[in-house]
DNA sequence: GAGTGGTCTAGACCACGAA
DNA sequence: TCGTGGTCTAGACCACTCA
C-alpha cells in the first residue's frame, strides 16, 4: 500500500487495489480485506469512490463482497478468460493477465456500405456511406486467436494510418480530437466459419467459431464502427460476474 | 407517468421508466428523455436513485446517455437476445420481451461429487459432497431452446420439491429462509454436444452449442450450485452493453 | 447486539457537446 | 457559453451475518 499525497480517483484506486491484492499485502490469511471504513482511511477516498473501485474488481473476478460479512479476495478467478465487463479493450485486458496480443496480418480498403459483408442491426445508414474495411488477424501469445473484420465510418474517423492498425484502434480513436469511444453493443453467438478465419485457425471449413458482433458508438451516441470478431472457440472463454438483487 | 405518494426505489423506478419508455410517453419525437434534474422532479427521486435506474436501462439496451447531450431512448434493441446483465434470471428476462420459457422434461437424482459430469473451476469441494443433480429441458415459445444440467449442494439447499423444478429454481432458493442468491460467475464458450442436448435440439452428435458454465454463490459467498447450460446455437444470442471509460 | 456491506439523500464541482 | 451527464464528497439509515 503505497503512501501518496494526491487522492486516488476510481481508475487509479482499481489499479492500486489490484496490485495490493495480487501481492497479498491487503487481505488476511482467510482472504478477507479490511472493512470499507478502513479502506477509506487507508487510501484516502470516500465511500463512493471506494465502492466504485470494489465493484470494478468484483466484475473482473478478483473480489466479492458479502453483505453482513465483509469483502474477500477470490481464491482463483477463471484462468485465461476474457472479462466481458473489462471496459478497457482486449489488448489492455490481456496485458493485465500477463498475455500479449499481437496483430500479424492487416488489410485495409474503402468500400461503400452496400458492399459490406454485414451491417449493424437496426441501424439506418445510407447505402453509399463510405466505410473503411479493416481485417486483422491477431495472435495471443503467438497462437492464432482471432480474426477481426471491422468497418469504420470514414466520415467520422477519417484515414487510418498503418501504424495505428497494429495496436488498439480504440486508442487511436480516443486520441483524435473530438472523438471519444462511448459504448459498445456486443452480441455473442456461435457461427460456422469458412475461408480466412478457418485457415488462420487451421480448421476445416464449416467449423464453429465464437463470434462477437460489436456496434461501437462515440460518447455522443453516434455509431462510428461495427465489427465481427471470430474467435478460435478452442481457446476462448468469456467471463462475467452477475450480481443478483 | 403515474402519480404516486411513496417514493420509488431503484427497482420500481426501472420498471416505471421502462413502461413509460415503451409507451413513448416520456421521450420526445427525437427519442430524447428529460434531463436528469427534470426526471428527479417527475419521479421524486434523488440523482443517485435515478442514475442507478438509468444505468440498468442502459444495460438492458433501452436507453443510452450521451455526456453533454442528453439521455435517449434507443430506437431498437437487439431482437430476441438474452441480456447478460439482466440480473433477474432467464424466465423473467424473457417475460419482459413477451416470450415464455417452459420446462418440458425434468430429472433429479442425488450423486456424490466424484460422479459429477463436471465440477466448478478452482473450487475445493470434498469428493463425497452430496449433490442434487437436476437436468431440465426447456422450450422458448414451444421450440427446444436449452438443456440445463445443474448440481445443487444438498447440504445447503436441502430437498427440492418437484413443483419447484418447473419454474425458477433461484426463486425457490431465495424463498427459503436464510438463503439468498448473491452472485453468479458465468463462463461462455462454444462446445460440441452429443447425447441428450443433441437429441433435444434435433442435431447430429458433434454439433456445436453455445454453453454457459455458471457457478452460483449465496450472498454470503458460499458456493451452492454449479451448472452447465447448453443452448441451441441457432436460436441463441447473448447481448451486452459495454461502457468505455 | 455489534459489525458488515447496500441503499439513499443532498449537494458540489468537473468534462463534454453543441451552438 | 450554456446545458448536459460524469465524478466525487459527506453523511444517514437500512439489511444482513454471525456470535
Amino acid at each position: 500500500m503505497s503512501q501518496r499525497e494526491k487522492n486516488y480517483d476510481t481508475k487509479e484506486l482499481v489499479n492500486q487495489l489490484l496490485k495490493d491484492i495480487q501481492q497479498g499485502v491487503i487481505q488476511d490469511a482467510e482472504g478477507q480485506l479490511p472493512t470499507e471504513p478502513e479502506l477509506m482511511n487507508q487510501y484516502h477516498v470516500t465511500r463512493y469512490t471506494l465502492r466504485q473501485a470494489l465493484k470494478n474488481l468484483a466484475n473482473l473476478g478478483y473480489i466479492y463482497q458479502a453483505h453482513g460479512s465483509g469483502t474477500f479476495a477470490r481464491p482463483h478467478h477463471v484462468e485465461g478468460a476474457i472479462s466481458l465487463q473489462n471496459n478497457v479493450g482486449l489488448t489492455e485486458e490481456m496485458a493485465r493477465q500477463g498475455k500479449i496480443i499481437k496483430t500479424t496480418h492487416i488489410s485495409q480498403e474503402v468500400v461503400p456500405l452496400a458492399k459490406a459483408d454485414f451491417i449493424p442491426e437496426n441501424q439506418t445508414l445510407d447505402k453509399a456511406t463510405e466505410l473503411i474495411s479493416v481485417i486483422r488477424q491477431r495472435k495471443l501469445d503467438d497462437e492464432p486467436f482471432l480474426v477481426e473484420h471491422s468497418y469504420y465510418l470514414k466520415s467520422i474517423v477519417g484515414e487510418i494510418p498503418d501504424r495505428a492498425l497494429k495496436g488498439s484502434l480504440f486508442a487511436f480513436i480516443n486520441q483524435k480530437p473530438g472523438l471519444k469511444v462511448g459504448f459498445i453493443d456486443s452480441v455473442i453467438e456461435c457461427e460456422m466459419i469458412s475461408g480466412l478465419p478457418a485457415r488462420f485457425f487451421n480448421v476445416p471449413d464449416g467449423s464453429p467459431s465464437l463470434v462477437v458482433r460489436d456496434d461501437s458508438y462515440l460518447s455522443s451516441g453516434k455509431l462510428f464502427a461495427f465489427s465481427k470478431i471470430f474467435y478460435d472457440f478452442r481457446k476462448t472463454k468469456f467471463f462475467m460476474l452477475k450480481k443478483m438483487h
